[in-house]
RNA sequence: GCCCCCAUCGUCUAGAGGCCUAGGACACCUCCCUUUCACGGAGGCGACACCGGUUCGAAUCCGGUUGGGGGUACCA
């Protein structure tokens, strides 16, 4: 209960979190880090990086890769390693030859068969299944004679008990475990001496001067057999935390069939990062103010890990989303379409450098409200494709006899409005001297440099004074804002001329348009789709479907 | 089987004996805002697993039951 209060030592707060490069990053393990990252930076303490890479079966430098870079996604720093366990080796070699020297461990014989038989019978009997530390005292004989069987020797700890072994968890309080519980004697390294996870763990806790070991709940039943070896040895034990598990929905462990389980996995799904790591800290962790949205320096400030829970939490996707796009407002225009990119990329969109302000219209219409980035995709696709593809519940609307006068009304205002942009072009550009390109595609200026957005310096002429690229580009500028501020308008125009008012116009504007019954506003949609030429096409389309068959 | 951990609305939690008629957030429902959707705003629904102690008084302390989870390796 009060784990923090009589935890508080002098000594320098150090911790590590230590992932094993068997998969990518699990949130599990990043939620992990992100408390030791929060405990650190609350005592101004370090946190240290380590790769538990000792099981070369399954361990693979993709997977470290993938742990970096997860982390840093995240951004969750470190301030040293990463330290590798397969570079350590010789030292662990080291502290095995110590323990059997010191007479803490020793020699074992025993065979696979022999201990499979063994715990067969234990269990039959309704035992634990335990070691009965039948080779601890061995005589030089016995030894001799296994090895001249060929037998290889793993190495045990000699584990005394009954014994109780207790420590203060820095999240649950008082803990105390008997020795009789653990099994007997515990293997440390193995035939080729290769250390096991408790070992290697112990040593390299202790060489890295480890003051706080937080990790999973799973671990709490190592942490006995841990403190032994950091006895053993006359090193000073750590103090434990065990932070809860994150559960599936259903309440299960959290596994790989669960679907996302991976950082990478929700990088992908258009999660931000903050939202990640907030959401991820506060599922068994709330601050003392009990504030809900904040960021891993608000964070860190206020960090008690006394205060974590005790009990497992449950991944919850409608809370993750919800706070997502708590974040993904909050973004800046700017930002919030640097982010956007990758995902209209993804969607196959086709973008150009010079749509940049484009893009950012699109990102405040379309960006803002959503719960993950990678629904934008969906929602702007009418933006781009140059077929719409209508909804029932559009069709319907559009072959209702009324809205024909309003399509046409519309339309006719918008090609007055096209009209008169192309004169003012060309008034302007006499009125500069502006030296064009000879038109090779048989499409005048301001329809390429207005609708098909290309860039002002391929409308100018090769030999035209530089200056002159500066004096197209601020002639476009006016014009796209002279549409802007016109296309609102000729909603009121068109309405009048038909005798409506402007709102009746806008549903079957909107179906028209965009193909479907909602969708973010349809004025500045209007002009998005304005500047692309995609008006008018879609007018007469709907004009058509509207036709009696 | 054995050992250990855990237990407040559907979910995440606040709560460290009287402040609790149990607070907040997500989700859900209603209404408002609005050209639609979303956002936002205002309400609503909704929990102390059960049983027994301790106490003047228990969501809070103790014991048991039940339920969930973890561990039980020459994996980490």
């Amino acid at each position: 209960m009060d784990g923090q209060s009589t935890r508080e030592s002098p000594v320098s707060v150090r911790v590590r979190i230590a992932p094993s490069p068997t998969g990518n990053l699990h949130i599990g393990t990043a939620r992990t880090a992100i408390y030791n990252y929060l405990f650190a930076r609350h005592h101004g303490g370090k946190l240290i990086l380590r790769i538990e890479d000792t099981d070369r079966e399954r361990s693979e430098a993709r997977y470290t890769r993938s742990i970096l870079e997860g982390f840093a996604w995240l951004g969750v720093e470190f301030d040293e390693g990463p330290v590798y366990q397969s570079d350590r080796q010789s030292r662990y070699r080291e502290v095995v030859e110590q323990l059997v020297a010191t007479g803490h461990a020793y020699h074992c014989y025993t065979s696979e068969a022999e201990l499979n038989d063994l715990r067969d019978h234990q269990r039959a009997r309704g035992l634990a299944p335990r070691y009965d530390n039948r080779h601890r005292d061995l005589s030089e004989a016995d030894r001799a004679r296994f090895e001249a069987e060929g037998r290889t020797p793993v190495i045990r700890f000699k584990i005394e008990e009954p014994h109780e072994v207790q420590w203060e968890d820095l999240v649950r309080g008082a803990l105390v475990w008997n020795t009789s519980d653990l099994g007997g004697d515990m293997v440390i390294a193995r035939a080729d001496r290769s250390p096991l996870y408790n070992l290697a763990v112990v040593i390299d806790d202790i060489d890295m001067a480890i003051s706080h070991v937080i990790r999973g709940e799973d671990h709490i039943g190592n942490t006995p057999k841990q403190i032994l070896l950091y006895e053993a040895l006359g090193a000073a034990v750590p103090a434990f935390g065990h932070v809860p598990l994150i559960f599936s929905p259903e309440g299960r462990k959290l596994s790989k069939r669960e679907g996302a389980t991976a950082v990478v996995d929700f990088e992908r799904m258009g999660y931000l990062a903050e939202a990640m790591v907030n959401y991820l800290a506060l599922m068994s962790w709330a601050p003392a103010e009990g504030k809900e949205l904040f960021s891993l320096d608000e964070a860190a400030a206020s960090f008690d890990i006394g205060r974590v829970s005790h009990s497992p939490a449950r991944f919850d996707w409608d809370k993750l989303s919800w706070m997502n796009g708590q974040y993904l407002n909050a973004l800046p225009i700017d930002e919030l379409t640097d982010r956007l990119l990758p995902f209209l990329l993804a969607a196959g969109y086709e973008i150009r450098p010079q749509d940049r302000e484009w893009l950012e219209r699109l990102a405040a219409l379309a960006g803002r409200g959503l719960s993950r980035l990678s629904e934008i995709g969906g929602v702007s696709r009418y933006l781009f494709s140059r077929e719409v593809s209508f909804q029932a519940e559009a069709l319907a609307i559009l072959r209702q006899p009324n809205v024909s006068a309003i399509l046409k009304a519309f339309k006719s205002a918008v090609e007055q409005l096209d009209g008169q942009l192309s004169e003012s072009f060309e008034a302007q550009v006499q009125g500069a001297s502006l030296v064009l390109a000879t038109d090779d595609s048989g499409v005048e200026p301001f329809k390429r440099l207005f609708h098909e957005e290309v860039a002002p310096r391929a409308v100018l002429a090769k030999e035209a004074p530089p200056e002159q690229l500066q004096i197209l580009q601020s002639i476009l500028t006016a014009l796209h804002q002279k549409a802007a501020e016109q296309l609102p308008q000729l909603l009121s125009t068109a309405a009048k001329e038909i005798g409506l008012k402007k709102g009746a116009l806008m549903k079957p504007l909107r179906c028209a348009l965009t193909g479907d019954v909602h969708g973010p506003d349809l004025v500045e949609s209007m002009i998005l789709l304005h500047r692309r030429d995609r008006l008018h096409n879609r007018l007469e389309v709907a004009l058509a479907l509207n036709e009696p068959v």
